[in-house]
DNA sequence: CTCATTTCTTGAAGTAGTTCAAGTTTTTTA
DNA sequence: TAAAAAACTTGAACTACTTCAAGAAATGAG
């Protein structure tokens, strides 16, 4: 049922078959639809969502009331607010279906009995919150020293397949210029 | 001897006596000097910095010569370019003191053996690495919503005695804009 | 205390990006 | 398959910031 999850576990740390039953029992999948939202501003975070097809991203609405992403979270992603989950804070963030999703939705207290039960499990997001803020440190650096035209471009050698798959001005906010600019430096006009 | 480091693990998880001994027998203090570098670019990052007094910062050196700085670490903060250190990669990143500075340096094999004579340690390090991540996100939610002057007195609001304490050209390229612009926000001058 | 170094300030000129508004194209839905 | 909705394009006017250059102030080292 939920091999996705298994395999991308067993890269971290190796489960006892054991442990593999106690942790299926407590997954479910489900499935979100296209534009529908996971999570809300000013809701607190209780949830940590694991993608196992589709895409999901995190939004703000800034004070020109329009959308900016600030994540994005294709196969294999955790995406939450960590900040509200962790301090029981209201959040700042939306986060939605940019396609029609499966995911697994694992609530914290489940998550809490769960690495008590299976404690290798914090190992696994240990490393897995450890490498995803070294790559944000990354994300950082470059939204730092790259113009808005180099962003764009670094971004597209690195994953083209992905720019294809959401709507250009969902990627223009996250790499911080604005859908119409994004427009020129595809047209070349500069 | 380290006071500080076991305090910060206690406000996530207990440690027994016999564990507090053997983290004491792995850890020893070291001394930085202002303006020494703990890390370099290009260099692989094999240890992990957690400062107990004083102030690093990680930075950069841009395409046209001059430092940003990405992060700061003061007392109680982890350091360390966790890319490099989890993937065997040289990293993009200095690590340098601001101040003479304290700080309990732990190289990744022995942090390896610790983490598995005290399991514990993952569910502190797993904690501490999800919450600087949530702290990063709220981070790249400013970057991307306020000006550059909103910036500076959000910032200067939050922590006013931090802004005191590191240069303020340091600061203005963590804000990211110019040392020239922060001057003149100071100033009132707009 | 004094000289050298580092940090901060100021103004003028330039630019990388935004905003707006309107039109076009593509995708979705019924 | 038509109509509605969502996404993309274009150019013109604007602006938040940078860059440069030079001087002033603060800090540090011997």
């Amino acid at each position: 049922m939920h091999e996705a999850l298994f395999r991308h576990i067993e890269k971290f740390t190796n489960l006892e078959p054991s442990e593999i039953d106690t942790l299926e029992s407590c997954l479910q999948l489900s499935k979100v639809k296209k534009k529908e939202h996971l999570l809300q501003e000013g809701q607190i975070c209780n949830t940590m969502y694991f993608v196992v097809k589709g895409c999901l991203r995190q939004y703000i609405i800034n004070t020109k009331g329009s959308e900016q992403t600030l994540q994005f979270g294709i196969e294999n992603w955790w995406i939450t607010d960590l900040l509200s989950y962790h301090n029981h804070t209201p959040s700042n963030f939306y986060i939605q279906a940019v396609e029609n999703s499966e995911v697994i939705a694992i609530e914290k207290p489940t998550l809490e009995a769960l690495l008590i039960q299976i404690p290798k499990l914090e190992r696994y997001f240990r490393i897995v919150s450890q490498k995803s803020f070294g790559a944000m440190q990354m994300r950082i650096k470059f939204l730092f020293t790259m113009s808005a035209e180099e962003r764009y471009h670094h971004f597209n050698n690195q994953f083209p397949e992905f720019v294809q798959r959401v709507p250009q001005y969902m990627l223009a906010s996250y790499l911080d210029f604005s859908a119409e600019f994004m427009s020129k430096i595809r047209a070349g006009k500069l």
